[in-house]
DNA sequence: TTGTAAAGATTACAGATGTAAACGAAGGAA
DNA sequence: TTCCTTCGTTTACATCTGTAATCTTTACAA
């Protein structure tokens, strides 16, 4: 299974599609995607194509207009790619992104009330500071 | 100024070195960059150009070996990229991804802390549950 | 003054990406 | 049976990226 983070941007935004219908013809996806952007239908055949190729969407030979289905679960990409995404910042730097990221999202109560509660399981262990490692080796 | 999302994997990771050092000449940045990569001096130097014509650095070339000094905050950098990457995961899936973040993230306990009262002012006007739209338009 | 090392600039090149047109096959209308 | 419409496949192409070698210009050592 390919990595996430071969996924680029435009394709990540086709595999929304799919992961939010469970399951589509690309005459469908076409018809979403063409709500969100102003990609040409052959823009989105190329891409659902290519994600074919990567190994994130099968395609249901059988009937014939195809049905293509995700590979990857949706909760499974975001996983990686956020991590990933977090992976080269600053670790002195990801609590503030995180504060940052929660005042430019919306979120649900039950959401929050599920972070609250691992927060307050999480400062019991966590360190007074986290070390900045940007430049590698420890002797910041 | 060049948007943050221009600037490639690589690139940041150079941009880190700068970051850190508030400053630096090419020699330093290869030294610390070959601390975490086999990337080559040539590449490094490649990469340096880069970020200049893109904007993100600038060099001083007064003095001969230049200095280079960043010419975007770090905590712009990381504001900007990683909302952008949030912009891009289903609304509903963001309390999640947050949670997920906070599980694999090293955290301060006073980052911790700032986190728990910024999720509680929240909460108060939180929605119970967050519309997912991902196929564009309302009438999911 | 001149050679050389260091550092900056130019060139290279394959693969990924955004963006799409053109081509070909398959199924339905006539 | 034949043509047209769909839909899938191939081809296209400029730009960006990763990755680097090479060329050129400076500053310093001799």
């Amino acid at each position: 299974m390919t990595k996430v983070e071969t996924m680029s941007n435009a394709e990540w935004n086709v595999m929304r599609i799919f992961w939010t219908l469970g399951q589509a013809t690309s005459k469908e996806a076409i018809m979403y995607l063409q709500r969100k952007t102003d990609w040409k239908e052959a823009t989105i055949k190329t891409l659902i194509i290519r994600l074919q190729k990567k190994g994130f969407l099968k395609a249901d030979e059988a009937s014939r207009p195809y049905v293509y289905t995700p590979l990857i679960e949706e909760s499974d990409a975001i996983h990686e790619s956020v991590n990933n995404l977090f992976d080269s910042l600053c670790c002195m730097k990801k609590g503030q992104a995180i504060e940052d990221l929660i005042n430019n999202s919306e979120i649900s109560k039950s959401d929050i009330n599920d972070i609250i509660s691992l927060l307050n399981k999480k400062i019991i262990s966590a360190p007074e500071e986290v070390e900045c490692d940007c430049l590698g080796k420890e002797t910041a």
